[in-house]
Formats: C-alpha cells, sequence, structure tokens
DNA sequence: AACCTACCCAACCGCCTTCCT
DNA sequence: GAGGAAGGCGGTTGGGTAGGT
C-alpha cells in the first residue's frame, strides 16, 4: 500500500477530487484511495471537498457583521456546534465558523488579560468598584447540566424605550441566583431565534465572567474560574452600560422581565437618541462585547 | 531591514456515530 | 448483536502573512 501524503493540497489534486465527486457525487471518499487515484485518506478527500472545493463556498470572504451576528446568536443557542451553525449561514463551513469563533475568543481572552489589574491589589476591592452590587444571600454553585455547560444562559426581556447607562446605577445579575431562582427551561428547547416586536435579550456568556466577578463562573473547559482570577476593568462602561438596573429579585420566578420600571433612577436615566429595538440592541451588545476595541458607532449611523 | 506579535486559515487528530457485513 | 469501516464533528496545531516596533 502506498503511503498517505498529508499537508497542502496540490491543483492536481484538486482536479482529481473535483473529477472523482463528479462522477459518483460527494461520497465514497475512501475509493478514492483504494482506487489509486489519490494518495489521500478518505477523511481528508471529504474534508478538502467540503471545506474548499464545494460550490458556493465564501472562501476567502471575511464575515460580514450580519454573519457575525448570526455566529454569535446561534452559538449562544447550541453552544460549539459548529456544523449546525454553518447550516444557517450559506457559503460557510463548520470549520469556517470554529475559526471565526475561535479567533473571536482569542481576542477577547486579550482583552480581558489587559485589562487584570495589578496582581497584588486585593480581592475586596473588586467588590468596592462595584457599588451596586445586589445582596444576596450565600449561594450554591450551580448546578449546571449538560445542557448550561453546553450553552450560555440567555434571557428573554421585554425592553422599554429608555434604560439606564450610568455605570454607577448598574447591578450586575448573580448567574446562581439567576438559575436557582428561576425555572429556567434548561431542558427544553430553546426559544427560536426570531425575536417578537419589543423584546431583547441578554446573554451571559460562560466565557465572559467579568459581568459575574462575585460569583465562580462554570467556563467551557470545565474548570470554574474563581473570582481572584477574574479580571476586572469596571470602567469599560461600553460593556456594561447595555445593562440596565436590574436585580436578581428582578429576575428571580420569571424569565420574562420588565425592564423600564426598575430602570427609572431620576437624572441617571437617559433618553435613547435612538429607538431601541431588538436588531439594534443585538447589534450592538453581543458584538461589540467581543469587538469594542474598535470604533463604537455613533448613534446616526443606525 | 529585521524582528516580533497577532491573526487567519488549512489541515490533521481523536472521538463518536452510523452504516454495512 | 458484534465488529469493523466509513463518515461526521469538534478541538487543536502549524504555516503564512500583515502590521507594528
Amino acid at each position: 500500500m502506498s503511503e498517505i501524503k498529508k499537508g497542502p493540497w496540490k491543483e492536481e489534486e484538486d482536479q482529481v477530487l473535483i473529477k472523482h465527486v463528479k462522477k459518483y457525487g460527494p461520497r465514497d471518499w475512501s475509493s478514492i484511495r483504494s482506487k489509486g487515484l489519490l494518495q489521500r485518506t478518505g477523511k481528508s478527500c471529504r474534508l478538502r471537498w467540503v471545506n474548499k472545493l464545494r460550490p458556493n463556498l465564501k472562501n476567502g470572504v471575511k464575515f460580514s457583521a450580519e454573519e457575525e451576528r448570526t455566529v454569535i446568536e446561534l452559538q449562544a443557542q447550541f453552544g460549539n456546534k459548529w456544523a449546525r451553525i454553518a447550516t444557517y449561514l450559506p457559503g460557510r463551513t463548520d470549520n469556517d465558523v470554529k475559526n471565526f469563533w475561535s479567533s473571536r475568543q482569542k481576542r477577547l481572552a486579550k482583552i480581558l488579560r489587559n485589562s487584570v489589574p495589578q496582581p497584588s491589589k486585593p480581592q475586596k476591592s473588586i467588590s468596592k468598584e462595584a457599588p451596586a452590587l445586589p445582596k444576596v444571600p450565600s449561594l450554591e454553585e450551580p448546578k449546571l447540566n449538560s445542557s448550561m455547560e453546553e450553552r450560555p444562559l440567555v434571557v428573554s426581556q421585554h425592553c422599554s424605550s429608555s434604560y439606564t447607562n450610568n455605570f454607577d446605577t448598574i447591578n450586575m445579575v448573580p448567574l446562581p441566583e439567576l438559575v436557582n431562582s428561576t425555572s429556567l427551561p434548561f431542558d427544553q428547547e430553546l426559544p427560536p431565534l426570531e425575536f417578537t416586536p419589543n423584546e431583547k435579550r441578554i446573554c451571559i456568556w460562560p466565557q465572559f465572567p467579568l459581568l459575574f466577578p462575585h460569583i465562580p463562573v462554570q467556563t467551557n473547559f470545565g474548570q470554574p474560574l474563581e473570582h481572584q482570577e477574574l479580571p476586572m476593568k469596571l470602567e469599560d462602561n461600553d460593556l456594561l452600560d447595555y445593562f440596565g438596573q436590574l436585580s436578581a429579585s428582578d429576575i428571580g420566578g420569571n424569565v420574562q422581565v420588565p425592564l423600564a420600571p426598575s430602570c427609572s433612577s431620576g437624572q441617571d436615566q437617559r433618553e435613547l437618541e435612538y429607538p431601541l429595538t431588538p436588531d439594534s440592541f443585538i447589534d450592538d451588545f453581543p458584538l461589540d462585547m467581543f469587538d469594542y476595541i474598535d470604533p463604537l458607532q455613533s448613534p446616526s449611523g443606525w
């Protein structure tokens, strides 16, 4: 048996593969080698076809903002099911999506790493910098079932035409409180992607523990992040001012939470200069959370 | 110009599932 | 039903390259 070839594909190999697929369809990958057409494994042939040679692929085309949004939203819903996510993105492969997400994650990790305060800084200074944290009883570690570990918590909310974006008034929602006090249907199918009018979502990434500095957070890697390790940069208003004043008790018992009443806090409240639609919210929050070092769009550009 | 760093992306690896005998 | 082959998928790696110092 001839030796298996690895590494980058040559144009001639591609042509052989394309010819095979034209003749027999995208199957019988192993027969390519057994027939002596190529010295590649069936798996390698299949991968080459799926990722590079298949028609209508968007090779070399960067992800559009819409595609990025879709990936972020679907990742929140499905977890790292790249093949599944890719089915929502015409011309994109699971590898594309995976690489895109991985790249984003690395950027995020870098951002967070750069935000880490001095190592000697005591932990309690964190809570000092987050004055509006709700007082919560000591909480048990959230019991995450497999589906919860797979995907982050997604909370749907009804939104109003105004919200509080002054950082001083922000309350952060403790994740365990959310998990323990609500009947989130983690064992059921999550809602479909379509938003209803006047609805927005807060997506709490397990990979983004910044929002919950006072609790251990389960990461994708199966290791809880101790709060001492949590990078904090609370002056990053761009990250945080998307959250209205929202206490754990506001959430308790029901996932659907009217946001507007609890937002009213006198002069802290500002009217938005643009209509807060579900799209506009999603436009800004998840995408910019990963990307916030880029210049923010001015409202006039909405 | 040389070096470093970050990023992108193609391809491989290992595990799991499905299919076939 | 058991076992092996093939296919599918997610994680990881390594090379190329662009941008910064």
